[in-house]
DNA sequence: TTCTCAAATGAACAAATGTTTATAGACCGG
DNA sequence: CCGGTCTATAAACATTTGTTCATTTGAGAA
């Protein structure tokens, strides 16, 4: 099975290296284009430019603009449910939420563009939405409703409201870096620095570990109100 | 200075009610679009089909479609800074925090594109970034600096962490309309529909409202925490 | 060096883009 | 019904768009 021709292996190798290399270079500069202006705003010849490439290179490693815009998210999207499962597995100790926001702001600030391209593709309300939400957004959910209903408390609400809650999560975190050109030019602090980050991750963190207990017993007497009102 | 001659007055009258009518059907198609792939993404095209008008007609109207943008985004700001600066005035009673929360996000519920302009020329970095961060983040981040500095602490933060927080509100009311397509895939309830609207103001009451003093005192430690480290 | 073959390219294509211009249409006072 | 004036249009323009193809380049094997 492995016995090619080794004149044969090591040049393909070396080629296949180069063309890694190339699709790479490419998928890099696709992905920092698409989170700037999205799927339609975005030039090919644009790409092929910050790639260095020419433009027609880019056909040879993918089919269409539109392929090469779903490679870009099919490679963003894993790293972000590895981070949850990895703490799911061992989320018994009780520290671990606040794991998961600093292991998650600190992938984002790693790669800034992440959230841009989430942001952009539920705007825009595009085709890789559905995936979206089901490989990224539904697995968070269950996360986040597990670890309540495990800890938090006896009651058990609506799933409506534990997705609003994971969406507070996403919020407070994807969003700090989608909106933080905007940020950034209101205050001097660059918000996607490694201070700005901290101060947020800090802030996410504040939030989640110490109050969230409370909004859970206020958002309980909320929908025991609204349930009263309905009678 | 008022009398113009009346056979002219009717008659400007009558057109200029029918171009303003097309005007504001232009305008209103072009926040939809604009809304949902941003400037560069939107074809004039299907503007003007939406319009329901030709498309050299756009033009009587706006000279370009750079300035049909920006008049979409100068329409769209004035309400929002309003529904500040009205509560500003009469601050002083307790519940003020809790009725410009309401506010906002009554008044989003009804423009529901205007979340989405914002974010969009947030990530996309456009020419009216600038104008956005002065007229409109600015003056919330005054407002709730204000907020905070008069009835929270007698202990001070750095501009930064203020600014943040002010975010936090931005995340939570504006990100709720910019991320509803994405959470609308994922769970049953519309985020967009009276229910999801009003779950999700409760949401931000509870928090603010009940929590941000917490909040504060816990930012506080970290401050002091931090400011030891760097000794 | 020469040969081979995948990788990279320049030139070309039809379709779509933003915008302009010359013409047709609608409205209203007479 | 007429004539003027503003509004709306169809057709056209140059450029840019996504994509293809025939050709050239370049690195490794002989």
């Amino acid at each position: 099975m492995s016995d090619i021709p080794n004149e044969f292996a090591t040049r393909d190798l070396a080629q296949a290296k180069r063309a890694a290399f190339t699709a790479a270079r490419i998928l890099d500069a696709a992905e920092v284009a698409f989170a700037r202006r999205g799927l339609a705003g975005t030039r090919v010849r644009e790409i092929a430019r910050a790639a260095d490439v020419n433009g027609a290179t880019l056909y040879n490693y993918y089919p269409s603009k539109h392929a090469l815009y779903e490679a870009v998210l099919e490679r963003g999207i894993p790293p972000l449910s590895a981070i949850l499962s990895e703490f799911a597995a061992a989320s018994n100790e009780s520290e671990s939420a606040r794991h998961v926001v600093r292991a998650v702001m600190q992938h984002l600030s790693e790669r800034p563009h992440l959230s841009k391209l989430i942001y952009l593709e539920a705007i825009s309300e595009g085709d890789f939405l559905p995936k979206l939400a089901h490989r990224w957004f539904r697995p968070i959910l269950e996360q986040i409703m597990g670890e309540f209903r495990v800890r938090a408390t006896p009651a058990h609400f609506d799933e409506e409201l534990y997705a609003y809650m994971a969406a507070l999560f996403v919020h407070l975190s994807f969003g700090h870096f989608a909106l933080a050109p905007l940020l950034a030019k209101t205050i001097d602090e660059d918000p996607i620095s490694l201070a700005g980050v901290e101060r947020q991750t800090r802030l996410i963190e504040t939030l989640l570990e110490q109050l969230f207990p409370r909004l859970l017993e206020s958002a309980k007497e909320d929908q025991e109100e609204s349930e009263l009102q309905r009678e």
